[in-house]
DNA sequence: CAAATATAGTTACCTAGGTAGTTTTTGTCA
DNA sequence: TGACAAAAACTACCTAGGTAACTATATTTG
């Protein structure tokens, strides 16, 4: 369904409805990876972090899992905590730097994140797009930021 | 800053960078936004709701606000109430049926948007992307989501 | 070496969206 | 008409991001 069909607005021009699309387009796809992730007891941005975690050979410091992330706020700490509540992520103070913390995925956060690995393609909607449109759409987007 | 430069992420696919650009992109365009309306004391959902009543010939009720508002979710009558509370809408119980409140905008309210019109294009990026570059990218939004 | 500065992490308080459930009022229909 | 269903608005409770301020530790520097 386009955009002008969805939302019942009035755009100044092409460039302003493509500016309302990025966020309803992100939204949109924001709301629906959540609600996949729900069936493993995770948001979106947990999931990440955890991705984050695996995906690192050794343990990571707050510092450098935010610098992974979209997002860089404090709110780091408290899905982090989240996390570790659930016993899929252990934390542990650095010796030489009592103010660092280091993170290391859990087993079971490993597990956790075997059970998602296949629906992870679909997760991203992998396929929505073909390899050259996603390009064009990475420029695209790229240019709007580049702009300021 | 192209989104490989920004982020410290790695990426399955070129198709997996476009789904983070997207959320990234917004993410990034709402703050930008955000931080030009607090100037004005308003938030970006805010500023567009104000905008909607505008827009409006006549009363509009809630429920005809959410229909054009990319969001549908119950905040739409706590961020009205904000509004209510500068003075900058007015909300008034429908005689006819009691179950629906009209809203419209008030004098404060047209004056303030007025303030900000000079800055709209500015707000919204106008001019970062050619008439034919925004086409291509709505296109390639609302294939993503035509997609499931 | 002591004072100032910087850094890592955290907390508080603001913003907002989402789902589910509630209240009030209206419409339906057996 | 009297029970039931639908609709409009609202509330509670969850999620999350952003800014600013704060704590603890480490580094710099005068």
């Amino acid at each position: 369904m386009g955009i002008n069909e969805r939302i019942n607005a009035r755009f100044k021009s092409e460039h302003h409805k493509a500016i309302v699309n990025i966020r309803y387009t992100s939204n949109w796809m924001m709301n629906r990876q959540n609600n996949q992730l729900a069936n493993f007891g995770l948001s979106l941005p947990q999931f990440n972090i955890l991705r984050i975690l695996r995906g690192a050979k050794s343990e990571l410091n707050i510092k450098k899992v935010k610098e992974r992330m979209l997002e860089q706020s404090p709110n780091t700490t408290r899905l982090i905590d989240k996390l570790i509540t659930k016993d899929l992520v252990e934390r542990r103070r650095c010796d030489s730097d009592r103010r660092i913390v280091f993170l290391k995925i859990s087993k079971e956060g490993e597990k956790l994140l075997d059970r998602i690995d296949p629906h992870f393609d679909e997760i991203n909607l992998e396929g929505s797009l073909s390899f050259e449109e996603a390009q064009t759409l990475n420029a695209l987007l790229d240019k709007i930021r580049a702009d300021v």
